[in-house]
DNA sequence: TTGAAAGCGCTAACAC
DNA sequence: GTGTTAGCGCTTTCAA
């Protein structure tokens, strides 16, 4: 084995086909490098035939993609990124998967990510701030084109890291008031106050909620609170008692929050749930204590799961098109990695409430 | 501006503060020479200190955190990465993240993965063998440690692939004859003949299968129609009907499944479902019709999903370990990524039949 | 259109 | 323990 200590590296090596066996570090598998060789044309003319096909003349072509298709080559996005600094990746960090609000939106994400040769790393937040920070790190390491936020509010110092990083941000599922970069996302204040009015003019006076132990849900029981207590129309007030409940929302956290707050406020006569999830439970939970829905008392959920039209009661539901968030989110980050500016970069997409036997 | 273009790239710039301006190529934020010689250290220590703190000496280690936390220094994977030629980066693969099925997977893979400082990125398959080849193929140009294919049986092509990118592939949910690598999953012949026989020893004699369109739960299928009519103790064959859904699994689908099956079979006294969410639409599907579960019909589910034990009635079901799945392949992949060799690398992690009251 | 040179930011290998 | 050197495999830049 000849050990050209000191060799310069532009000589190249001989045109044998053998590996290259520099110093110990061995090689991966084939790289650019050796289908050029094995094409006859230079590195770049692969590089460009592979990204930019319309840009190199149809016979280099042919002789890079006989020579690709006979090494089986697939170029490393890794030094691709590298070199490029665009690595592809957009980032999502979701509280959990495992609640089905986050599903639509990253099942979107993922699809409209890949119809534009992106890819997506998904991370979970939601065990401690200090955790969720280490996240940010790791994921801020790796230089994706985009971070997507849903339902995360990163601690003070994670919203500094993040500006300070330069990644196109975008938050979503939420219209919060100072966003660190662009938005997608809807009001969880209407929505709160939409349902307490369409529960009251339906006659109800005794209204519960029932959501997960976040800051979100918080505001929007408050939301739904104040809507509730302070009707414009001039309505009677009405009571409102809200019931906590840790995530992740199940079914059966939704029958215990029933059951509990039946037992503060007997006369109940509507909830709304943060999730049709946590619906299902009251509704199962109504259902077990020989109660009526709608008729002894009302429920609206929230997501329009794929469920909720078939249980029975079918649910009355908050619809919102999460699908829709995924794909915003997706195309703002590639565009902005495209070096285009994103103008409507502040998007509220809405809701709309669902009417079905429920309520 | 001084343009010297053939300096050697041996001679090291001026120990000046001011970032490097090299032709033209613009530099991203801050970078481990710059901590380096704001450190005083070599660019290796700095390495060093933050991937291996106790190689390094105290003051080293002191002055290397001194500078990062000075300048917000978060290392570039994607570089090391390179240089390594570990990327840290797992992929994995699934049908579809809307189905519940793989929701307990993906979410132990990650936090198994975290806890390794390893990230996970997430593709569907899903779309047809075409759209599934490009997935792989963009898949590996990233030079994950590892894929997990979690439900997904890629084309004969696909499998080539695999195995000649070397990259260690950890299949799921399947004990498949003839894995590419490694194997974490159930089988899904056994519990079809498991529940035959817990339907039969219960006395029903009709017994339906429920299930989606792909090859495994054709699979199923076929050994619950097998177990159910050749019972070794010489019980009087049943009749079996299958009815197939197409695939996400619904509530929705599940009911038009009964709905269907009844008119073909009216005397079907038991139906085993491939997924909790059709057992539920089965069950609603039934009570809307007047029937009881399980005197009438009984309903046996797939996954014992969260709500499987507090709908009404709660759900008889199969119980798979899909966080033990979850973490068994991130470990595997974390281990061989370590250069470790892994030896249980075949694991059947087994199942139970949960019994509630829907049969 | 095509190619040569230079380097993206880091770490493996080797010397001290 | 610490530093030096030489790349990892690709793309940008510039020149032909």
């Amino acid at each position: 084995m000849p050990a050209p200590s000191k060799k310069p590296p532009s000589a190249a090596p001989p045109a044998s086909a053998s590996l290259p066996t520099r110093r110990g570090r061995a090689s991966g598998g084939t790289t650019l490098l050796e289908v050029a060789r094995l094409a006859g044309v230079s590195a770049m003319s692969v590089s460009r035939a592979l990204n930019a096909p319309n840009q190199v003349s149809p016979s280099i072509l042919a002789k890079v993609r006989a020579a690709v298709d006979a090494t089986g080559y697939v170029a490393n996005r890794i030094a691709g990124s590298l070199a490029s600094r665009r690595s592809r990746l957009v980032a999502a960090v979701v509280p959990s998967i495992a609640g089905p609000v986050f599903q639509g939106m990253v099942q979107s994400l993922i699809a409209e990510l890949a119809a534009h040769d992106h890819q997506l790393m998904l991370g979970q937040s939601g065990y401690g701030t200090q955790e969720e920070d280490a996240l940010l790190e790791a994921i801020i390491g790796r230089r994706p084109d985009g971070i997507v936020l849903g339902g995360v509010v990163p601690s003070p110092a994670g919203r500094r890291r993040l500006a300070a990083s330069g990644i196109p941000v975008v938050e979503t599922w939420d219209m919060v008031a100072d966003p660190i970069d662009m938005l997608v996302g809807f009001s969880h204040e209407a929505i709160a106050a939409t349902v307490a009015s369409f529960l009251i003019e339906r006659g109800h006076r005794h209204l519960g909620f029932v959501g997960g132990n976040h800051e979100r849900a918080a505001r929007r029981a408050r939301a739904f609170a104040d809507a509730a207590l302070n009707r414009p129309e001039g309505v009677p007030a009405s009571t409102v008692v809200v019931e906590t409940v840790v995530a992740p929302a199940t079914v059966r956290s939704g029958r215990d929050a029933l059951r509990e707050m039946l037992q503060r406020e007997p006369r109940t006569d509507a909830v709304f749930c943060s999730s049709d999830v946590l619906a299902l439970g009251v509704v199962t939970e109504a259902g077990a204590r020989g109660l009526r829905v709608p008729q002894d008392i009302a429920v609206i959920g929230f997501g329009d799961l794929d469920f909720a039209a078939d249980v029975s009661p079918s649910l009355t539901t908050v619809r919102i098109d999460s699908t829709r968030i995924g794909q915003l989110a997706a195309q703002f980050i590639v565009r902005r990695s495209q070096g285009l500016d994103v103008d409507h970069a502040r998007v509220d997409v809405g809701f709309s409430i669902v009417p079905r036997e429920s309520a």
